[in-house]
DNA sequence: GTAGGGTTAG
């Protein structure tokens, strides 16, 4: 930093590391530099204070500032002693003391020094104001940035006028969410560089007003004026929470044509608009030509890939990242356990738990629900709640992911009891929460329980039933046996049935066998949703149910007439830590001739025991297959299993299922859990089904 | 002075 000074002696002073140097082509100008630890400084100072030097506050204040900016924290004190030795603080020596404040994130302190200031009557200048008002962007301090900006405008100076001051007011309403607020000052600026546009950008980003960043960044366009890479970061992450890929596209050209492929942030934002816009493999395009990626960047592109449901993906790429040496962040972590929990891949995660512990790092809310949510979503609840108990500070996330997690495992009694437990601790649940809570009724099969949530819901928290929570309710009552009240429930309905909820019900229908109500409920869900086969199937087990075999046989040709497509049933399962992949047809896995040796042994064993495929999906499929005794796509799903755990003694197998399981499945795996005198483990959807010998660990369900 | 990645539901 360069200062001027009036007499000082021509020659160097020099410290071990600190140098004051004298510019040579003028004598009056020194320059303080690597002025880095405290005893530098206080070397500087006594020699300022022997040569009498400290009272000219040409000279003070660049000492001042040069302890109040440069230093590490403890210096800030040291800062306040050079402070209190002055005769009489000018505005510069006040505004680096709030400068420094501010800096080290003391800002509180940094507004009792401008109040000070005030107070004892020194003027304060354009940096003073600026400077205070950064501080109350920190602290997000409404009510003394309002009267900051009072003092401003009953300035008699150019302060007002002052684009510095300005931008700053805008910042600071920005922060604080006042967006009327900061567009009145925005358009009250007669002169507005780029940074004031993009102090507005930033407050819409933080108050999440996607719509007005896209609509003020047109105007900006329509205005030519010039705009540059943080605009475009604030622009594209509009984009990517509004799925504006149209706007996104463009930036990507102008960007590209513009050569501001170098700019590492603005790639990153670039291609997690990408991700977040589905366009998940064009973010991956973007993502591999970046030469040097972050943390941010690998973080952002696993992200991507767990949030478009591609865990297998994302768990790669993070081997990836590994092996580029990148080391991990908590944000890493936190998507790397949620891709975790959507493979249901428990080693991986309890690896990262135990990297977590290595690592010393702090249970954070996120990183702790985050756990919380992976434990549950594999089953491991009693993992879960442990996790939750260690957590230093929870919020409604966290609670809601653990009532979610414990009602998904059949512990719906448990659920509601951490429910009450989180409403003494006065934290209040949101309409996510009530989808868990809903949830737990249905597993423990509470109907007026759950008919109590749903309305208090609404009379004690304000929250509009959700198709979600609509959906919960008819499980409830579904699964009760009372369908015709949830076929009544369906037609009161404010907000329109989808599909899911009409499947819900045919569902019910299929286990409690109500054949009038499956048939209308299959012709509202063909006409919401094209053709699903699980659906027609779901009505054809209904007909099989009461004995209906004809009407069942019928339905299922009509699928064939009207070509209902399968969607490839999905398994996957963890084997020592690798998740293996599994269509249903994949005729191109390489473990494949192994696993057909040993689905024909599982059948031996299966048969052996007396097992007979009872169910109607059984008995059709055998017909069908023109074999006597051809198994259902599930139990082939647990033969698979079943063919890796007897070729690798020990192993420990999870199955994770996109799909639900039918009473088939839950049959085999019993007999199977006995025959191999293994834990079984079977996801369903986001349920997790535990067999010890032979008996299942939920028996909410079935 | 302004800027990039994350957790709960279906």
């Amino acid at each position: 930093m360069a200062f001027t000074l009036p007499d000082f002696p021509a020659k160097t002073i020099a410290t071990k590391t600190t140098t004051i140097l004298q510019v040579p082509d003028n004598p009056k100008t020194l320059i303080l530099e690597k002025c880095r630890t405290t005893r530098d400084l206080n070397q500087v100072h006594a020699h300022l204070i022997k040569t009498r030097l400290l009272h000219n506050p040409n000279v003070a204040n660049p000492l001042l500032e040069s302890a109040a900016l440069l230093l590490p924290n403890p210096s800030i004190n040291y800062a306040l002693n050079i402070f209190r030795d002055l005769e009489k603080p000018d505005s510069a020596a006040y505004n680096a003391m709030i400068r420094g404040l501010t800096l080290k994130q003391s800002s509180n302190e940094a507004i009792l020094f401008f109040r000070q200031m005030i107070e004892h009557l020194v003027k304060p200048d354009k940096f003073s104001f600026s400077s205070v008002l950064k501080a109350c962007s920190r602290l997000k301090a409404l009510m003394e940035g309002q009267q900051i900006h009072a003092q401003i405008f009953k300035c008699q100076w150019s302060c007002k006028h002052e684009e510095l001051v300005n931008n700053a007011l805008v910042y600071m309403y920005a922060s604080c969410g006042e967006m009327v607020l900061a567009r009145r000052v925005f358009d009250g600026m007669s002169e507005r560089s780029t940074i004031t546009w993009n102090s507005m950008f930033s407050g819409y980003v933080k108050s999440g007003f996607w719509e007005e960043v896209t609509r003020l960044f047109r105007e900006m366009l329509d205005m030519e004026v010039q705009f540059d890479g943080v605009t475009l970061i604030s622009v594209l992450t509009a984009c990517r929470k509004l799925g504006d890929l149209e706007l996104g596209q463009w930036i990507d050209d102008y960007v590209e044509v513009n050569g501001l492929m170098g700019n590492a942030n603005l790639v990153t934002s670039l291609f997690d608009m990408y991700a977040k816009c589905g366009c998940v493999d064009a973010a991956r395009r973007l993502f591999d030509r970046m030469p040097r990626k972050d943390v941010v960047a690998w973080s952002a592109m696993i992200a991507g890939y767990s949030q478009a449901n591609r865990g297998k993906d994302a768990l790669s790429l993070f081997h990836e990242m590994q092996k580029a040496n990148v080391e991990p962040n908590e944000v890493t972590m936190v998507t790397v356990l949620s891709s975790c929990a959507l493979l249901g891949a428990l080693e991986t995660g309890k690896w990262v738990h135990s990297y977590i512990k290595k690592k010393k790092w702090k249970l954070t809310v996120t990183l702790g629900t985050a756990l919380v949510d992976f434990y549950a979503k594999c089953g491991c609840v009693d993992s879960a709640v442990e996790v939750f108990q260690e957590m230093p500070s929870t919020n409604v996330l966290s609670w809601t992911a653990l009532i979610q997690g414990l009602a998904s495992n059949g512990q719906g009694i448990r659920a509601m009891e951490y429910y009450s437990l989180m409403q003494q601790q006065n934290i209040a649940p949101n309409d996510v929460t009530f989808i868990g809570v809903l949830c737990a009724c249905s597993h423990a099969g509470l109907v007026d329980q759950g008919w109590a949530f749903f309305t208090s819901m609404t009379r004690d928290f304000g929250f509009e039933p959700r198709i979600e929570h609509c959906g919960c309710m008819v499980d409830i009552l579904g699964r009760a046996g009372r369908i015709e009240e949830a076929y009544n429930f369906i037609k009161s309905m404010t907000t329109k049935p989808n599909a899911v909820v009409w499947r819900t019900l045919l569902a019910s229908c299929r286990f409690h066998k109500n054949v009038e109500i499956a048939e209308e409920s299959l012709k509202q869900v063909v006409r919401l949703e094209p053709a699903h086969a699980g659906d027609y199937i779901l009505l054809s087990n209904v007909y099989a149910s009461v004995g209906r075999l004809e009407d069942a046989l019928r339905v299922r040709s009509q699928m064939k007439e009207i070509g209902v497509k399968k969607s490839p049933g999905c398994s996957l399962i963890e084997l020592d830590g690798v998740i293996h992949e599994f269509l249903a047809e994949d005729s191109l896995h390489p473990d494949l001739e192994d696993i057909y040796t040993a689905i024909d042994h599982i059948m031996k064993r299966i048969k052996l025991a007396g097992y007979v495929p009872n169910t109607a999906e059984g008995r059709l499929d055998a017909e069908e297959d023109g074999k006597e005794a051809s198994i259902s796509h599930h139990s082939e799903k647990l033969a698979i299993a079943f063919g890796l755990l007897k070729t690798t003694p020990g192993a420990t197998i999870r199955i994770s299922k996109n799909l639900r399981i039918c009473t088939d499945c839950h049959n085999a795996a019993k007999l199977i859990s006995t025959v191999f005198d293994r834990v079984l483990v079977i996801r369903d959807r986001n349920r997790f089904h535990h067999f010890v010998g032979g008996t299942c660990s939920c028996n909410d369900f079935w």
